[in-house]
DNA sequence: GTCTATAGGTCGATAGAC
DNA sequence: GTCTATCGACCTATAGAC
């Protein structure tokens, strides 16, 4: 009696676990939970559905997954940022990350998006126990660089929804964004340019 | 060959009607379009599935009367944009209506959100026959006033984004922030005076 | 490949308004 | 009596799972 996914997984497995997941990213970032099908992700990895369903224990687990292993990358550029640093060189540090984040991973923010845009059925505990201390810490630090005068003071809190919602945007509401600006221009160089002026501004003590 | 919905509708057409695209905004916005049923859209109106069909064509007839519905309401504001008005007063009201819609019409913001995020397969054509020229004329506007010295210079499309972005996040990310505010504070409250005070930091010359 | 549940959609019969 | 509105039962395709 082996289980796919007890014991040390074999060249093979960890090669066909990476195909699915990848899919599957691909899949749920653009259809959404429910609108994705085990069909499409077998499709999209080149493997059967009986394959796909012999490394993952359904739909859901695969979701699940996916989420919790993008977790992590996901909330690593605000974990990186230095309480020890110059302040508006962090936030704006912090910035750039996230945007760079939005080119490279859009099918990522998506998937997130989706997700809370659902209400987190799958995710409110991850939110609870990784996001949130995070959030307050980190919200801490900035409030904390507000009193000591280094930073014009704001809501901190605020301040993160803003650049969570800014930069992600250009993820998110790609189909939006590229409706609305000429094909051929770089959106996110843009981008940058105005979130780099519009945090600096506000942010100079 | 009558069909349900030509000639005059009675009383009770535009009542139930009503109540089917109520219900159905509800849903929509909560699931999705795929994952909404009918099933649950006819509980949600209180009347069977084939009465909801007795109304309209079908699911998908649902949802692209709901969307152009809203897309009038949702353009609304920026119309409001008065090119005769002191610029900073017209852009901060702009945001504080934006603000107020994000308050009121939660499930009208995660209907658009969901439907941008999937790429916008049944909303494409009035993004660019409604959406696009309204962007035009005003970012026009707005890059007028910027010409005149009466704004700080900024790229005034990346500027209409990120107004949208920071309002309508507190609608289609509410799950996350419910888990990172507290309970009881008015979230859109503090959105209001923090985003005031952005925006104006950002545009007085 | 097969089984099963579900979800979109149809039909025909009935109830109610004018 | 006719037309509008309503609904239980049914059909079919699809999608998750074994």
């Amino acid at each position: 009696m082996t289980e796919a996914s007890a014991r040390k997984p074999s060249r093979i497995q960890q090669r066909n676990r990476k195909i699915i997941m990848d899919a599957a990213l691909e899949v749920f970032s653009r259809y959404g939970y429910r609108g994705a099908t085990l069909d499409q992700i077998a499709e999209q990895a080149g493997l059967s559905k009986p394959n796909i369903l012999y490394y993952f224990d359904g739909k859901e687990d695969i979701h699940v997954q996916l989420l919790n292993q993008l977790m992590e990358s996901w909330l690593d550029p605000l974990e990186h940022m230095d309480p020890d640093g110059e302040p508006l060189t962090e936030i704006l540090a912090y910035v750039r990350r996230k945007l760079e984040m939005t080119r490279e991973f859009p099918r990522e923010s998506r998937l997130f998006a989706n997700e809370i845009l659902q209400g987190a059925p799958r995710m409110g505990p991850h939110l609870e126990s990784g996001l949130k201390p995070l959030f307050e810490r980190k919200t801490t630090v900035i409030r904390d660089w507000m009193t000591q005068g280094k930073l014009a003071k704001v809501d901190p809190r605020h301040l993160v929804f803003s650049i969570w919602a800014t930069t992600q945007h250009y993820a998110d509401f790609d189909a939006q964004v590229q409706v609305l600006i000429p094909a051929g221009e770089d959106v996110v160089d843009g981008a940058e340019t105005y979130l780099e002026t519009l945090f600096t501004k506000l942010l100079t003590p």
